[in-house]
DNA sequence: ATAGGGTTAG
C-alpha cells in the first residue's frame, strides 16, 4: 500500500537508522522506498538532518535542506530546530544564529524549542551578551519563556561567573507561581558551589527539601564534588558510602570518587571502584577515561595508561586537554621531561587549546628539575597564564636562592592581574628580607596590597 | 531543548 501510511512506516525505520548513525543505510532505504512509490516527507529529512549533524557534521545536515527544496518539501520549525542543534554540538554560535535568520527568512516561526537550543549554544561557546540579546527578543516574537528556557538561562549565567544574576533569577522565580523541578535546583546549587557560596547553597539545599522534589544522582553527585572540591573528603567519602549501600550510582559520581580517592592516596579502593564501574558496563566516555588514565599514572602503571590511550582512541573517543595534562604531569613527576615536551608538542598540534594545564605541569617538571632557565624561557612565550604558573618558578626561583628574581616574576604576576599564592609570597618575602634587601621587599608588598582586589 | 563527573602549585 502506497500513501501515508507507509510514509509513517518509512519514516519509523529512518528515525531509528539516523539515531545510531547508520546513514547509508538510511540513505538506501529511501531510495527503495521512492522506487516503490512511497515518498519521504518533512519528517523523513528531519532524521536524516539530525543524523548527519550527530554523526558527520553540520555542513553535511545543512545540504539535506538542498534535497528538500528539490524535492519540494518545505522545512519546518523542528528541520531549523534541529540544525540549531547540531551548530550547539560543534559550538557553532555564529552559525546558529544563521540558522536562526535563515528561518525567520523562510517564515518559520522560532518556537521555545528554537529559543532554547539557541540560547544553550550561545552560553556554552561564552557568547554572554548575545544570549541575553536573544533572551529579551522573545517577548517581541510573542514566544513565552518556559522552564527549560529559565533553567538554560540559570546556568549560562552560572557558568558565564553571572552567579549573582543567576540567584536573583532563581529568587524571582521562585515568588512566581511557576513550579520549578529539580534541574532549576541542581544549576543553581551547582552553580553556587562552584563559586564558593557555599552557605547559600546550602540554603537552597534545605528549601529544596521543602518542596517535595525529590533529589536525583545530579544533586547528589553535585553536592559530593563540592565536599572535594573544597577538601571535605571525609564528608563526601560519607555520603558516597551512604549511597553506594543503595546502589544509587552511576558513572559521573564514580569518576568523582575515584579522582578523590587518588588524591588521598587510596589506591586500593580507587582501583576497586574502578572495577566496579567497568563490571557496571556504564558508557565510558572521554572523562572516564581520564579517570583510568589518571588512576593508572598516579599508581605507577604508565605502560597501562598508554593502553587505555590507546584504548580510548580506538573506541572513537578523542584525547582531550585533561588527558594529556594528566600524561604530561606523570611524565614529568617520572623524569621523562623530553617524552612530556613531545606531549605538549602533540597536543598543540592537535589544536588543543586550552593546555595552561599542561604548561603549568611541564613548566613545574622543569623547575623541579633544574631547568629554570627554560622554564622561563616557556613561561615568558606563554600567551596566559595564572597563579600556578608562577607558583612553580617563584618557588623554585626561591629554592635556588634567586629571591630577586623571583620578586620581579610575582611582580608582573600581579601586573598581569594573577594573584600569587601566599606560599609563594611568604618565601619570596622572607628570602629578600633575611638578604637585607628591605626596599625589594617593600616594592613587592606595595604590589600586593594595590591589588588587594586579586585576593 | 535544560542540571552533575575527569588535569596543575605548596
Amino acid at each position: 500500500m502506497v500513501g501515508k501510511s507507509s510514509t509513517k512506516i518509512l519514516n519509523v525505520c529512518i528515525h531509528s537508522l539516523c539515531k545510531i548513525g547508520n546513514l547509508s543505510k538510511a540513505e538506501t532505504v529511501i531510495v527503495d522506498a521512492i522506487r516503490l512509490k512511497c515518498l519521504p516527507d518533512v519528517v523523513t529529512y528531519n532524521s536524516l538532518i539530525s543524523g548527519y549533524c550527530n554523526f558527520i557534521g553540520l555542513d553535511e545536515g545543512h545540504a539535506i535542506t538542498q534535497r528538500m527544496a528539490d524535492a519540494a518539501i518545505k522545512p519546518d520549525v523542528i528541520t531549523y530546530n534541529t540544525l540549531i542543534a547540531g551548530a550547539r554540538k560543534y559550538c557553532l554560535p555564529l552559525r546558529a544564529l544563521d540558522l536562526f535568520d535563515e528561518m525567520l527568512q523562510r517564515r518559520i516561526s522560532p518556537d521555545s524549542w528554537s529559543y532554547n537550543t539557541l540560547l544553550d549554544c550561545l552560553f556554552k561557546c561564552g557568547y554572554l551578551e548575545e544570549a541575553c540579546k536573544v533572551f529579551s527578543s522573545m517577548e517581541s516574537m510573542n514566544v513565552s519563556p518556559c522552564l527549560v528556557t529559565y533553567n538554560t538561562l540559570l546556568n549560562g549565567l552560572c557558568t558565564s561567573g553571572k552567579v549573582i544574576d543567576a540567584l536573583k533569577l532563581f529568587r524571582k522565580l521562585q515568588q512566581t507561581c511557576f513550579s520549578l523541578d529539580i534541574v532549576t535546583y541542581n544549576t543553581i546549587i551547582d552553580g553556587l558551589c562552584k563559586s564558593g557560596m557555599l552557605t547559600l547553597a546550602r540554603e537552597i539545599l534545605n528549601e529544596l527539601g521543602k518542596t517535595g522534589l525529590d533529589p536525583n544522582m545530579i544533586t547528589y553527585t553535585t553536592v559530593l564534588s563540592c565536599c572535594f572540591r573544597y577538601k571535605k573528603y571525609d564528608r563526601g567519602f560519607e555520603i558516597f558510602s551512604s549511597l553506594s549501600e543503595k546502589r544509587q550510582i552511576d558513572n559521573f559520581m564514580y569518576c568523582a570518587v575515584i579522582s578523590a580517592l587518588i588524591k588521598n592516596g587510596r589506591f586500593e579502593e580507587a582501583n576497586f571502584y574502578a572495577q566496579s564501574m567497568l563490571q557496571y558496563g556504564f558508557e565510558m566516555d572521554q572523562a572516564c577515561y581520564n579517570t583510568l588514565v589518571y588512576l593508572c599514572c598516579k599508581d605507577g602503571r604508565l605502560e597501562v595508561a598508554l593502553q587505555l590511550v590507546d584504548e580510548m582512541e580506538g573506541n572513537g573517543l578523542k584525547c582531550d586537554s585533561y588527558t594529556f595534562s594528566i600524561l604530561i604531569d606523570s611524565l614529568c613527576k617520572m623524569g621523562f621531561l623530553d617524552a612530556a615536551q613531545i606531549q605538549l608538542n602533540l597536543m598543540e598540534m592537535k589544536g588543543l587549546s586550552a593546555n595552561l594545564v599542561a604548561y603549568n605541569c611541564l613548566i613545574d617538571g622543569l623547575c623541579k628539575s633544574g631547568a629554570i632557565e627554560k622554564a622561563m624561557k616557556v613561561v615568558n612565550g606563554m600567551r596566559k597564564k595564572d597563579t600556578f604558573t608562577y607558583a612553580s618558578l617563584i618557588h623554585s626561583l626561591c629554592k635556588n636562592g634567586k629571591y630577586r628574581l623571583a620578586s620581579k616574576f610575582a611582580q608582573s604576576s600581579l601586573r598581569e592581574g594573577i594573584n600569587i599564592l601566599p606560599s609563594a609570597q611568604r618565601v619570596v618575602i622572607l628570602g629578600l628580607r633575611r638578604l637585607g634587601y628591605k626596599r625589594d621587599v617593600k616594592k613587592l608588598l606595595d604590589a600586593i596590597n594595590n591589588n588587594r582586589h586579586l585576593y
